[in-house]
DNA sequence: CGGTATCCGTAGGGATACTG
DNA sequence: CAGTATCCCTACGGATACCG
């Protein structure tokens, strides 16, 4: 990633998109902003956490998970207890983060249509605007 | 807070979650968010957001204009001279996309350096907390 | 200038099996 | 329950060459 990083003074516009690039590549994979938004409620143990957040593997549970515990988003506690049970919660950190996946999160509700609509006229460009495009996906 | 009561009757987390998966797999890739944030004050030309947007091939930046502008996130207006000339534009939708985006871009300058100390004290966990954190490796 | 087409390596990530 | 370990496949994306 960071492979030409040298140390940027101040600030201008490649210095922010430096820091973009950076939380996209933290934040933009495929599952860290559902876990970052299903652990926005409150702790969750891994058990929980792989039931919610729909479709996500074990594999892809733990190693998002770590990723987003070495970048100290959230915390990890083990409780010796048998069987044994893990908790994850968001840390300060974590939690302010949760603004702009939220802001994300609703942008994407409210636009979704929009953009299904925008693809639908570009995909068949049928001259017939009133065509039923929405195949119930 | 319990498990075992599902009375959201329409807009239940699994909603959210489907249009934020969306969202990612739009523009959680490795350009868009970039060069929509590019866009955001004024039109460019191809070759200004080759030159601008550091690091895209010239593949990428063609694949990654006509997703957005697929989904109705840009314009594309081809100016028929010679040499020829592209401008891109983002739409109205494009630029309600530009709050949480940019919303995420500041999250990234304020909280840049949290990240990174977190990550350097994961990774060597010396037992000195005020040891130079960043021996720009 | 603004693209396509092609080739190709790598990283992301799913499925499955095993473990403390 | 909460993970590791392994296999394997594909989609992302870089490099390069060519075209209108």
């Amino acid at each position: 990633m960071s492979a030409t990083h040298t140390d940027v003074p101040v600030d201008g516009p490649a210095e922010q998109d430096c820091s973009i690039r950076d939380v996209l590549d933290r934040v933009g994979d495929k599952w860290s902003a559902l876990i970052v938004l299903r652990l926005s409620d409150g702790p969750r143990r891994f058990s929980e956490l792989h039931r919610e957040v729909d479709g996500i593997s074990q594999r892809m549970l733990t190693l998002t998970l770590r990723a987003l515990e070495r970048d100290g988003l959230l915390s990890r506690t083990v409780y010796p207890t048998v069987p044994p049970r893990v908790d994850y919660e968001l840390t300060d950190l974590g939690r302010t983060l949760l603004t702009p996946i939220a802001a994300l999160r609703e942008w994407a509700v409210a636009h979704r249509d929009d953009i299904r609509r925008a693809r639908a006229r570009h995909d068949h460009p049928t001259s017939d605007p009133h065509a039923s495009p929405a195949p119930a996906s």
